[in-house]
DNA sequence: AATGAATGAGGATTCATTCAT
DNA sequence: AATGAATGAATCCTCATTCAT
């Protein structure tokens, strides 16, 4: 007599096949990682992936939901607890210091976006989800910018979309090794990030001057 | 008789396929662009193409490096012919403007970042194929920016990097359409170009300030 | 507090389910509508099917029994209230025309032969099914004839045979678009019943001489 | 060094997996039989299949095609050769025996008509297949029976129809095991085809009167 | 009786690649 | 160099059926 109910039971294939997927899909790309090692992997059969989700591009939507309301969450916190301007770059370097280490976020995002480029149901599929997470990170830095007095060069949405395009591209290019010498990606998205923000301050960065 | 030595019309087949490869992948994705139909839409058959590229990630760092050579010398040709500072970035606009109408060269990258990603050989090839691009294009910056006595922010290398992977997830963006208000991609580039170029001047924007 | 007494509640689902099964069986095929889509269009869900049917050949062997059942209560109707020759003639003219309206029973006879056919279990499911039919319908046919005086070419079983494989067959055929100037079915089938109850009389038809 | 050209070789792999295709759609249906073991049968790969057939309806039109081809051949020596009327029913009653025989082409027709009632492009094909031959068989029965000084109750065609339905409904009962003391398929056809071309004369039959 | 999550075998089809011509 | 038939592994997905709830 198991312990879980139905729904719980439910929610725990779900979720291992959501953990198995995120893992296939970073590493071997979404295309190469076939429903069936997804739910081999899982421990499950491939008729529990599709009682759960639809498709591929499902359960990667579903993924990538899950990302963005933890990102948001964190960042979040993050700015909300900056008591100052210098504790606010360190936090943020902290922050993409974390990115750099795990490209997890950025893998799926690109991935998915090449799938929206060549897929209108798709595509609306990742608009939407799009929409609410640029506007909910818009809102964070523009309060977080409103309470420590400092001025956008650039409307708060545009930021967003110039540093997660940035992100997106930098993380991705740091999967393939950087070369010798090349500035760490914190370090890069921090400065692309203070000079939006217009400020004159620089940072104390670990690299080279 | 055919007017075309055996040489040229080897590389006539090459370029036909490559043209063929471009557009489907660009359209379809690498993985969708099946090697039977770029070789039928080349007008050709998978012996031809076979007998040309070893294989489908062959063509596709074919199609990367032309790309990146053409793009290496419009770019030189751009910033060499730039005689004043307001000419320069007016020029920058002009480009940016032409890379957002047609995202192949992106695209591409993309794609072919995924794939090395995954796979070490191609890896291998990605990345000879990318130092020399980015040392090209650092060369150029830093003569056009010494010419007429600007001061880059980082090492020019890092600008390259930032601006590449920035144009990249820029590009890909807008091909999954950019919402109403958002600042056009030439303008997102340029402020960003500028702000790590150090310069207080600030574009003539069609954006909205 | 429900007012269906539990036996009553599981014939309206058993009726809820087999309707639906009719539609989608003669809509898609047997094979092409899965127990799932049929549940799902009964209101129930596979778990009902289930609880009210062994199989999808259960289902439908259900559902022939009951056509075949009404099949013969009309005819007999039909024919034993046929006081004149020509009374019968026009009456089966009509319960020709309405079968050439609803291919209903034709379509699902011939997915259950085709079933049967590869089928050992299914087989005998149908030949006393079949068997019974057809007895019932000769009786039918032998005392109408009987009534008004009418010779049968050859025993009445065969009559029966005859035609049901032509309705069958003629319905099947009809369903695919019959070409401009053919015959209507039903005359069709008048004349061939005509003809093998041996009578000069010409049916009074629609279609060209 | 292989004796055949390349496209006799083809024509080879052609026929085999055409041959198989028949004996597995009669054996075990068209449902049933997947390509796989179509072509597992015809000691090819599936990917030979797919090379010569671009889906299982086409395999399945290609034999229907065939089959309609050598028929209408065979009906046409068959009739043509009849010198006297008693001959012809005699040559009628043997081609209907074989027919009885070898259920071969019914089958494939009724589940050739089944999958052009759910599906339009099947359906395109089979209509277009179907008008030939019936036009065919209508040719070569309008001249047999001026010939013979023979007069057809309805026009040529319409008698083609009822005979083609005639003849796949009771090959198909036939298949199921026909009851004791039934008339031979081969007589029910005779008679039918007596009856329609309007003689006065008995078959002399095997059947009990 | 009814639910619906899970099974897992199977199916059609695609595709990079090979190789005899 | 180019053809295109053939390979055969791989992929996504369907579905009848089971069974714990």
């Amino acid at each position: 007599m198991s312990r879980l109910s139905r729904t719980e039971s439910q929610a725990q294939t779900r979720t291992a096949l959501m953990d198995a997927a995120r893992t296939l899909f970073v590493q071997l790309g979404v295309n190469a990682a076939s429903v069936d090692v997804i739910a081999e992997r899982a421990g499950y059969s491939k008729g529990a992936f599709y009682s759960n989700f639809a498709s591929k591009e499902r359960i990667l939507s579903a993924l990538l939901a899950e990302h963005m309301r933890s990102y948001v969450l964190g960042l979040r916190e993050l700015l909300d607890e900056a008591e100052s301007f210098e504790n606010l770059w360190e936090r943020l370097r902290v922050y993409y210091r974390s990115k750099a280490a795990d490209p997890t976020f950025e893998i799926l995002s690109v991935e998915f976006q090449l799938l929206a480029v060549r897929n209108p149901d798709v595509r609306a599929i990742y608009l939407e989800l799009c929409q609410e997470h640029v506007a909910d990170l818009a809102g964070i830095m523009e309060l977080a910018c409103a309470r420590l007095n400092l001025h956008l060069l650039i409307p708060a949405a545009d930021i967003v979309d110039v540093l997660a395009a940035l992100a997106q591209g930098v993380v991705l290019q740091s999967q393939l090794g950087r070369p010798e010498g090349a500035m760490p990606i914190e370090d890069l998205m921090l400065i692309v990030s203070r000079q939006l923000i217009g400020c004159e301050h620089w940072p104390t960065s670990t690299a080279k001057p």
